[in-house]
DNA sequence: TTGAAAGCGCTAACAC
DNA sequence: GTGTTAGCGCTTTCAA
């Protein structure tokens, strides 16, 4: 491999000339960049990333810590990171905190000593000193935010989405809707259960015994809505907090012969893939996810490029994206 | 940030004495190391990536590339990538290639000049030159090679899992056995579709016909099974060369009123986590999904490490996994 | 406009 | 056992 020295001495200047043509900074003679240009052609030179990171500090390369890719929120999540990064010449590592904490520290450890450009973070054990562990490191963080003042914060409108799913299931002719709802440490489902049960509590039929925990897990679902139909056999509407306990719950409701959307009509949140492979296909709350992957990177690379600390939350909306699992007979 | 000048200065030794202790090379007095220890905590020390990545070729840093991590068969591999990975002390930068050819070489050539490790390549456009592009670099790759004599291979026993499927589809009494086949540049679609032929060419029911492209998609599988049950109205059991399309072809038909598995029994290939959620829930061919990517990885570090360039192919065997789409009342 | 040279932080001969 | 020092390949003052 040709390095900037050979360029030098074949194009017959000094290494400090190669490397202005080449970054496109400082002044260089038209004649002089011809020469250098061809020289770099001819020994098919390409600069070295890792000498260039340890001179500049730079290393173009960002991060994406998330929970657990098998989880299937988050692919498509990261297909965006990356295509947008791709698509600005940075490249991104992937790491799975398990939402452990002690990961997470583990890797920002490792992130930092390789001179990582910046961090996403889509996880929920986000805290406060690894914040300042991250030092300058700039930092975006998706979706389940703790403390929204300390660092950039993309998200959707959980609050609004979960009244939009009930207004949804009412629309459609629901008289008692129940909520099967996520691990209330994260902010997301915490949110969408109070935006839930905002939007029920002034209805003579609600009592509290109508929220039901279903981790975020297809069994959660499942076994949450095995128990609220034996303690409340006359509900005809679930909203799930998320799209995976959607599923479970068609699944229990299937297993239980209760029809769906007949007898039960269910609708989801966030809008994954999986939600038309269900039968009936999932009536969900779609969350813009790649947009917020892709809006994330965005932020972060403005972010880097610029060397503006500036903290801001984005919300984007969410849409409901209506399908079988709420269609009715009965409906209009 | 300290350097690692900053330890040897505080610690009264030269670097190079630091360096021997850090990576524990070379002889060091006992006394000594503890006062380089001692001095490396004071300072919370942390030895710089990538200075180390120019000084000494090596950057701690495998790549995974693949054709997209929206697919469902994606995020296991790379969970599984990430975690053998991070267990030796590499880092993961993940790479979609959309199976494009030219995008690969793009990415071969930004790895390249980043000093990476190793490569695990999980693509079907990759090619003879691509590999000589990489030179050195270890590499590895999975499932879906092309040329099996020029970089080892990790794959499953495709045309036996395909045979499989034929005969557990017999044993549940299906008497015209169908095939939805994927793309035949991909050796994985080839070999399940010439194990199929193998099964059945002997059958006086076996027709071409009965062989209908589906293209490893959702929607491939869905039009696949119209055109096929509309040929073949007599069909009563599929086998399609993926889960995918497995899935698409229960979707097409529950939409067409034939029952599943009563009418017609399917089975997938792959045993992605969507198999679980269908509805009757999918009866697959299983890789093992997990385990291909971490063997995979421990290969790959086992020739960084080593510096071996021995190929070898590993075939990893399938199991059947069988669930209500093949389960049958008139079963046993 | 261009070049010399001092780093960036670490590794690994080689010398003592 | 330990220290000196020359790189690794590039960026960036500072002078010219």
């Amino acid at each position: 491999m040709a390095t900037i020295r050979d360029v030098a001495k074949l194009a017959g200047v000094s290494v400090a000339t190669v490397s202005r043509v080449i970054n496109k900074n400082g002044y260089v003679n038209k004649e002089t960049e011809q020469k250098v240009t061809r020289a770099i052609e001819h020994l098919r030179y390409e600069p070295n990333a890792v000498a260039r990171g340890l001179a500049g500090k730079q290393t173009g390369t960002i991060a994406l810590v998330l929970p657990d890719i098998s989880n299937p929120f988050f692919p498509e999540v990261a297909r965006a990171v990356e295509d947008m990064a791709q698509s600005h010449g940075y490249t991104v590592i992937l790491c799975n905190s398990d939402d452990q904490g002690s990961k997470e520290k583990l890797y920002i450890e490792v992130l930092k000593k390789k001179y990582i450009d910046g961090i996403i973070f889509a996880s929920n054990t986000l805290e406060q000193d690894d914040v300042e562990r991250l030092g300058k490191v700039p930092l975006v963080v998706l979706d389940r935010a703790p403390m929204s003042n300390i660092c950039s914060v993309i998200r959707s409108k959980n609050q609004e989405g979960a009244k939009l799913a009930v207004k949804h299931l009412q629309e459609v002719g629901c008289k008692k809707i129940a909520h099967i709802y996520g691990p209330q440490e994260l902010v997301t489902a915490k949110k969408r259960l109070s935006g839930y049960e905002e939007a029920v509590k002034e209805f003579s039929w609600f009592s509290p015994s109508l929220m039901v925990p279903g981790f975020f897990r297809i069994d959660g679902g499942l076994r949450a809505v095995q128990e609220l139909m034996s303690k409340h056999p006359d509900v005809d509407g679930i909203f799930a907090g998320n799209d995976l306990m959607a599923i479970g719950a068609i699944k229990g409701l299937n297993r239980m012969g209760i029809r769906v959307p007949k007898d039960v009509a269910v609708c989801g949140f966030d809008g994954i893939g999986l939600t038309e492979v269900t039968e009936p296909e999932l009536t969900t709350i779609a969350q813009p996810i790649y947009d917020m992957g892709a809006l994330a990177t965005r932020v972060l690379i403005e972010k880097i490029v610029t060397g503006t600390e500036e903290i801001k939350l984005y919300e984007l909306d969410v849409t409901l994206v209506q399908r079988d699992s709420t269609r009715r007979v009965n409906e209009r």
